[in-house]
DNA sequence: GCGCCCCAACTTACCAGTTGGTAGATTGAC
DNA sequence: GTCAATCTACCAACTGGTAAGTTGGGGCGC
């Protein structure tokens, strides 16, 4: 018996998933996956007919996941500092596990990739722009948080500083720079923080 | 005659660089290049002998004309606050033509790029550092800029900002959230900012 | 001024390996 | 026997790269 979590579309997804955060979308194969869960490449066009639509059956999952931890959040009777705290702490441990985020990944891809796969992370970015956006509303008006502009602004802002410093973080090789640039983006939205 | 400008080298760097600031470097190939230009790939590796080569020069050159306008700002007697508006004004005018920063793309593509070219990457981003980190230092003395912690982590903390807002805006197609984000980053830079 | 050679800058014609993808046979559990 | 899941055996197109031949202009001796 099989469980959902080692089945074969299941592992397929994980490898892929774990290829594309840290090689981008154009720098696997589907032979890389096939090789590494000891399969043939057929098979792999058996569970996702195109890579395309593995690509974009990545991006669901990983969006549903994503939301599914921002909505855990909103169930805790977290302040909203404390959510944008845990939000960072996601990021956190995506490049903890030597990873870009899967978005962030493909947003440098974007042009090369198919529509749907482009919509796919449009989508996951709005999302999340609208959670953050909702969250430092609460915020503010508890005045737990302070910030000009914006709320909608403010969250974009805080994802670009949180994807950039990822990006570069993993390519020096220094994950303490992007603790330090996340903790910079996180005092800008505190009172008291000057 | 042919000038510097027109010389087949020099076409073949200003194409391979559009490419790579806007596919990635495993989103093109040399056939796309020669076709581009109206010449084969046999004369392409004549002037550079791998991509990997390719790669390696265009990131020297992408740098030196970088680090060539920072020392122009240098120059101009140009108080900090100025500098770090124009530095982010160099970012905007690449995304206004609809590219990624072609250090920015390349530390996406990191783990798939030969030693060389991660190593090229690394003293782009090194040197830029290097330079914001002074400017921030002597806007500091001076009064004109106000912000915690080392000027270093102030101006790592910057680059990736900027990074972010550019690799968002692009992939959203809003221009628009570049000028906010990177008008929110300056804005932390600077006394009375709340 | 003329013929000659040289050489940079190409070309044509390849190459082996990889890409995403397909058709059809095989397996094995229910 | 059915059917999901997987395999073998392909495919055409493309990848980066190479070997060997062609071209055309500049410099040279005479």
């Amino acid at each position: 018996m099989q469980t959902a979590k080692d089945d074969t579309a299941t592992l397929i997804l994980d490898a892929a998933e774990r290829l594309v955060q840290t090689r981008g979308f154009n720098g696997f194969s589907y032979a890389d996956i096939a090789d590494e869960l000891g399969v043939t490449k057929a098979s792999l066009h058996y569970h996702f007919r195109s890579k395309a639509d593995l690509g974009v059956e990545l991006i669901a999952r990983y969006t549903a996941r994503f939301l599914s931890r921002l909505a855990q959040l909103d169930g805790g009777r977290r302040s909203a500092p404390s959510k944008i705290e845990a939000y960072i702490a996601i990021y956190h441990d995506v490049l903890k596990a030597g990873r870009m985020c899967l978005c962030g990944m493909l947003a440098a891809d974007n042009s090369t990739l198919p529509k749907a796969m482009q919509d796919g992370v449009q989508m996951f970015f709005g999302a999340n722009e609208a959670w953050l956006a909702r969250v430092l509303t609460e915020g503010r008006s508890a005045r737990t948080l302070e910030f000009k502009g914006r709320p909608l602004d403010a969250a974009r802002s805080l994802i670009g500083s949180l994807e950039g410093a990822m990006l570069l973080a993993r390519s020096s090789g220094d994950i303490a720079r992007f603790r330090s640039a996340a903790q910079r983006a996180n005092a800008e939205l505190r009172t008291g923080s000057k």
